[in-house]
Parts: structure tokens; sequence; C-alpha cells
DNA sequence: CCTCTCCACTTGTTTATACAAGTTCTGTAT
DNA sequence: ATACAGAACTTGTATAAACAAGTGGAGAGG
């Protein structure tokens, strides 16, 4: 239910794009097409197409209009950066079979080290959770969540086994905001090869992120390191002027 | 020189925050408050605001205020994801010392192979670049750059050992905006031993982009292979509703 | 003491308008 | 035919205004 008026307009654009009635190269009608088609202001139509820039769908161009940058990709990438998703979200998109096994699930008291690591206060509660989360057969993620209980009241195992975002934002109407992640590649340990379906892989893709809600609490610590072959990150980026 | 009345007041927003005027967790003056104090509309200040955001600065709440959650990172990630930098960019940033060897400078023709890997078309003509980018005494990236020559004319290997985005933006004119990547880990092959200082690693962390200019032209394909230990990319993700 | 309502404040959305600045094409003059 | 000027478009920036919607505190009433 849009309560938006530049939601149907960014949605209109887009399946127009996806559905090939604008390629690669062509241009957009100009925002004063769009304006009287929506019976908008030029203002509401510029907000849907900003939106998509930062998609990188299309590249507005001075003076000349707003041209279709968007191409399909060949292979999928499971996870897209600069979005966040949950697993269940992301494995959705990319219409693959997806179930979660839980490997620990307890309540933790913040120490020096803990704090160090995720941010947390010292003495703080907390939720420690791992996930190994799998594509078909394959266990492709193991996960390792932290959770300021203050925040997140109720969690449960069997929760975590479905959707803690779900969760989350249904019942206890959070908001999840902003994300701060970091990717990077380290060396398989014994651990990773005990739970994951490597192969012959001996390192993993690693990212380490932290969670803010609507109330600019951080709620969440996450590190996940993934099977290399199965995940693969995409993103677009737009290169500033300021 | 600022020729937009936004851009001022990002920038005193965010040396504020940097220089810990505001602190993480305080709420900033309110959006009329700066208008005021700038003598612009509350809209201007909203773009500034808006840019902050996006770049995990600041987090607005509705009713409430906006708040700020940056925090400054204990250990520097050399790359920030979503952000376009050349490496001689990111490596000032990082204040280490980048140098860069030339291995391969060559033109080339875009073969069926070579078609379907970059995305540029069939008998296009290009320059074929790789390159071995060092911080301090270390190798730490190799770097593959393809670029269309018909939109990068005169590049030649002197430049690729300076700067080829300076080139581009400040003799070409060219105007760099967007670029899609993919990040991922793979198994090093022999030349990454060879070319790169991987120490005990025998894994490199990979991206892949395209990268277009301000007329819509794809005009580089890049493929960067980097030594997991001394590189790691960072980034903010903002959840969107639509 | 507790609860509820309401007010004053905040940010979020949208409109209408004006002008700046870049691009493309047309038409005129050479 | 060519070159140049200008018109007619495009997107980019900024303003002012109005209202919607969420928050938090003050104050009235129980």
């Amino acid at each position: 239910m849009p309560q938006s008026k530049y939601e149907p307009i960014y949605h209109a654009i887009k399946s127009d794009i996806e559905n090939k009635k604008y390629k690669s190269g062509d241009f957009l009608p100009s925002e004063n097409e769009y304006a009287a088609r929506f019976d908008c202001s030029r203002n509401t139509v510029r907000r849907a197409i900003s939106l998509l820039t930062a998609e990188g769908y299309l590249l507005p161009q001075h003076g000349r209009g707003v041209q279709v940058i968007y191409r399909p990709e060949k292979e999928r990438s499971l996870f897209t950066i600069g979005g966040i998703e949950s697993f269940a979200e992301a494995a959705t998109r990319s219409s693959r079979k997806a179930t979660t096994k839980i490997v620990t699930f307890e309540e933790i008291k913040c120490d020096q080290s803990i704090s160090l690591m995720t941010g947390f206060d010292v003495g703080e509660d907390l939720y420690y959770i791992e996930r190994v989360r799998y594509l078909g057969k394959q266990a492709v993620i193991y996960d390792t969540n932290i959770f300021l209980i203050s925040e997140t009241k109720g969690l449960t195992a069997e929760i975590a086994q479905d959707s803690i975002y779900r969760y989350l934002e249904d019942t206890l109407g959070m908001t999840i905001t902003t994300s701060r992640r970091r990717v990077t590649a380290e060396r398989a340990t014994e651990r990773d090869h005990e739970l994951l379906d490597l192969g012959h892989f001996d390192f993993v893709l690693t990212v380490v992120g932290q969670v803010f809600n609507s109330r600019g609490v951080m709620f969440e610590y996450t590190r996940s390191r993934h099977v290399p072959d199965q995940v693969c990150f995409a993103e677009t980026a737009v290169r500033q002027k300021v």
C-alpha cells in the first residue's frame, strides 16, 4: 500500500526497464512528461528517478535526458552490497531453497574482549547465536549474530530458525535502518570446515557488520563466513561531486 | 570553489562530526536552525543531510531529530564500497605510500570471449593494461584494466603509471559517474603468486567492475585481485522502504 | 501517583515557481 | 555548404509554502 506518491512512479519506471520497454542506452521520457502522466510535480518525479539512479538503473544527463543503463545480470549474485536484506529475502530473490540450522543459542554478558570487537558496552546482556545457512543441501554461510537483549527481547531459537528480522520488524515493531559492513577474505578455520561445505576451498569470504535501528541504537553485531563460490556481492556506486 | 549552496552545509556538518563537536548519539540542531544559520531554505539543508545519511554519518528520526551515528574506524579499510575512488585517492586517504608498476600495456581488438566477459562489443579497439599496485614495498593489488579506445584516446603507459582517472577527468574532460562491481574471493593463480606478495595466502579478494561515463558509455572494465590482509571493503547500507 | 489530552516541536512529502546551465536542432547569414 | 546565433528543449539548484505524521513534554483530571 503506497502512502507516498513517488513510490508508484518509481515502480512504474523500474518495471518498464525490467520488462525491456526501455533498454540499456535508451532515454526515458522527460521529467515533465512523467509529471503530466502521473499528475504530480516535477520534484516528485525527480525523487523516483534519483532512487533508481542510486540503484544503477538510470543515468541522468544534464541537458540531454535520463538514460537507462541497467543490464540484467547473467550470473545472479546472492547478495547486493548497499542493501540490507535477510538471508531469506536474498535466497528468495535468487529463487533457491534456503534452510537454517541453529548451532548455538545462549545469553551472555558483554565482557571487555567482546566489547572491543562488537562495540557493545561492557556489562550489557546479549544473545549469542550461531547459525548455518543452507542453499539446497549445501552449507554456504556460517553466521554469528550478537543481539542487544534490551532491544530484541523475546528472541528464541525457534525465531532464529525462521527469520529474526521478520520477528523484529513485524512483532517488535522495530525499524531497521542503517548497517555498516566490512568485507574481506580469511583463511578457513577448523570450525569453518566442520560447519560449512567448503569442498576444496580453504578460505572464506567474511562480512562483519553493525546494524542500527530507527532509534539510533546499535542492536546487532554480525559476522558471516561465506563459501566463496556460492556467494558474491554486487553493488552500484555513484561518484560523488562533493 | 562551491557553486552549489548545499555543499558548504554538507562539509560544515561533516567536519563538525569528524572533529567531535557532535559525537555518536548526539542530535544535530534542527533543520530549521541550519536553514536560518546558512540563510537558505529547509530543502537545501535536507539535501546536505541526506548525503551524509547515505554515507552513514547521520540517522534522521521522524519527529525526534537527526542523530549522529558516525564512529571513527579503528582499523582503516583501504577501500570504501559504494564510492568510486582511484587507487591513488584511496592510498592517500589511508596515508600510505602508493606506487604502480606497469606489467602490460597493449592495444587489442575485442573478440567473442572478451566481449562475453567485459560487455564490450566485438570488434571494438581496446587498451589492455595490467598493473601491480604497491603500498610501501608490498605488492597488494594486481589490476587488469580494459578501456574503450574511442572514449579514452591518447592513454599511454606513462599515464597508467601515474593516474588514469586524473588523465580522463582533467585532460579529456570526461566525467566518471557510475560503476557496477562484484566482489568475491578466488583461489590464487600462479600469476597472482608471481606478481603479488601473497605471503602464506593462496587466495585473493577479487573485484570486477564496469565503469560508465557521463554520456552513458561503458568505457572501462576492471578486474582487481587483492592480497586479503591488506585490503578490506567498508560500506554503509540504508534499508529501503520501497 | 498515574493517565490522558493537547501543544509545540521535530522530520517527511508534495506542490508551484523561478532561474541556471547543458544539449540539440533550426534557420539565417556568409 | 558552412558557420554562427538563437530557440526550444533537457536536467540541476534553490525557494517558499503548506500540510502530514511522529515525538515528547506540560498540564489537567482522575
